[in-house]
DNA sequence: CCACCGAATGTTTACGTAAACATAACAGCT
DNA sequence: AGCTGTTATGTTTACGTAAACATTCGGTGG
């Protein structure tokens, strides 16, 4: 008897084998006869259930004009037959495949991984979901590349992660309906951009070090080319100058607690240096080794604030004063932005900005000389 | 002037503002006239090649049969017409996605991150997207959650990495034609599964040790919830009780820095304590730090091997010892084994291994009996 | 010289869905 | 009763691709 055993080659499929098993007595043999039916089609509900493909369709989509009876009978064939709509049919006929498509170089720092973390999450909030691609190397060309996948892919939306310079000469091979929103640029008059906000940030860090007395504050500043160092360095430098400070020389590390290590021995062998804005918790991390290694003590003789609150920084020693980005918020709003691009709601450019706050620590005291 | 000022709703975007722009004089009017077309299709490009829509699929998928002379035609209309194949008919067409999802918790920790970047680069190689399924809580729930949502994505397999016991509740609604690898579990006999080979690790880390003169070893554990903690326990408890050496009380942490550090201000208590292997390298620098504080040496006094080999272990203080995961292998092995299972050429189950390697740096050394 | 072959190309069809349009049934009104 | 409007449901069609089948054509062997 059964609906199921009726055709060729296309057996029910072990959704509905399962469903009997459960059922007790089961049908008999002609379960997996040869390949196996991958998923019941609306044509199978409408059949089983009495009615036609297009009510069945009205209920999967919860269209209105369908008799609660009716929906009951098609929601009932739906699961009997263990029905899932196909994604690519739908995708096909509605012209967009709800896929955001993410694009980062590796996804071995922090701040990438959250954020990619946080638009996955809020992508599935808002029934989007999300394809990885990645790009081993940050290379125009690899980027070309990526982008280049990209165009044969499943993708209404790209949400890039990273910077905006090595997308320039990429951006020509993009599809034209695709919407992008950049991460990490501050390219907010060509792309829609959303950013920690850097700027404010390590303002008020400067600020916060300079309200409690220090003279200057001296700046280990991430590489050379990277723009968020680039952008941490320019703050710090207009904060200090706005505020009539004298600028100390640079000292620039690479990220790493190693680079900061390095640094920090230079650093510490100056008198002088009373508080160091670290563009980044990992440096500020081997700073505080250095200065603990060559008897200057944190935060009475010199006070650190580094930037970005990784797990670890309360645990440091001592624990880090720094600046806690918001990954979560830029990850939300980049879902939102591209959305509302895609909705054609939005501007098509311009920046927004997620405030970084300061979490305050015990890595900070007013200088020695205040004391 | 600029070719972006344009229309109603819908410019076509950079890629043919830029490519006119390239070719200087252009093309007169009648493109991009009320709404413009997402992408031309197959037949746009059969017309303007003068051939049918059959021959341009011939050449879009190197198909033998079709002349130099005709494709270069057809090649010609694709590259004008900017043609992109329209991956929701190939999809419906093909009855697969290309795409694998990738089902994991938090992105918070070093390994999932590593796995899933490898993962998203070897399917990439072989054609595949990757669509990452965040779960927010590790609880059967969420991960039912996820594995609904899955059901109506173009997803043709899935690689799970989590721990096995979560996914049981949640398979029973997986489509029947999805396959599935499952990383960092022990459920080899149920599912695929790829992973680090812990046992294997762990006991290299150990026979190190006690190679080096040390009487026993002791353990800085993982938290008991973990699979993976669980698993490099029982293999130090194995080693150990192999070579017939006494079993030290377990100290456990729950894989943070701090709790290393708490852990290890029990053992630095303990004269007999002269080598840790602690589960992961985040807890080995937690524990660096407590020696260090009651003054005693690595590797001098005490020797410590890690597990993990995160980049920054090689900056440790002094540099650690620990083992190496090949996430990147871990990955690799994945997207082959979910390939091979999709082609039906592989077994149903089974568990892969990728070795750990015990990578010697400076925190190991023979006892101070033996110096 | 014609039947036949294989290569190149064209035509038909189906994949599963959902918009657009069509119809049927029925209630309310004149 | 007959008309109109509304609601529930069915039918047709198109989305873009590619498999299956059909056709054309130039050449080859009998």
């Amino acid at each position: 008897m059964e609906a199921v055993d009726d055709t060729t080659v296309n057996p029910g499929g072990p959704t509905a084998a399962a469903a009997d098993a459960g059922r007790g007595t089961g049908a008999p043999a002609p379960r997996r006869r040869g390949r196996v039916r991958a998923t019941a089609s609306m044509a199978d509900v409408a059949r089983l259930a009495g009615v036609s493909a297009q009510t069945v369709s009205r209920v999967s989509n919860g269209y209105p004009g369908v008799t609660e009876e009716t929906r009951r009978q098609v929601l009932a064939a739906m699961k009997e037959l263990g029905y899932r709509p196909n994604s690519a049919a739908r995708a096909l006929k509605r012209g967009e495949f709800r896929t955001i498509g993410v694009i980062t170089f590796t996804l071995a720092t922090t701040g990438n991984v959250r954020t990619l973390e946080a638009i996955a999450n809020s992508a599935a909030r808002e029934g989007y979901a999300v394809t990885l691609l990645p790009v081993a190397v940050p290379t125009q060309d690899e980027v070309r590349g990526a982008f280049s996948r990209l165009e044969e892919l499943a993708v209404d939306a790209v949400i890039v992660i990273m910077e905006v310079h090595l997308l320039d000469a990429a951006t020509v091979q993009l599809p034209p309906h695709v919407q992008v929103v950049v991460v990490d640029s501050d390219a907010g008059d060509r792309y829609t951009v959303v950013d920690t906000d850097q700027h404010g940030g390590t303002r008020a860090a400067v600020r916060h070090l300079l309200d409690l007395g220090h003279r200057t504050v001296w700046h280990l500043a991430g590489p050379a080319d990277s723009f968020a160092a680039q952008r941490r360095t320019d703050a710090w430098r207009a904060a200090l100058t706005e505020a009539g400070r004298e600028l100390p020389p640079l000292v620039r590390g690479d990220w790493s607690a190693e680079s900061g290590y390095r640094a920090g021995l230079e650093l510490a062998a100056r008198e002088d240096c009373t508080a160091v804005f670290a563009a980044n918790d990992q440096m500020a991390l081997g700073l505080l080794r250095a200065l603990h290694e060559h008897g200057r003590r944190v935060p009475e003789d010199v006070s650190v604030v580094g930037f970005d609150d990784i797990p670890e920084a309360s645990s440091f020693l001592p624990p880090l004063t720094t600046l806690h980005q918001d990954f979560a918020e830029v990850g939300r709003l980049c879902v939102e932005a591209v959305l509302r691009k895609m909705r054609q709601e939005g501007p098509e450019r311009g920046t927004t900005l997620v405030p970084a706050r300061l979490v305050l620590r015990d890595s900070t005291a007013p200088p020695p000389s205040r004391r």
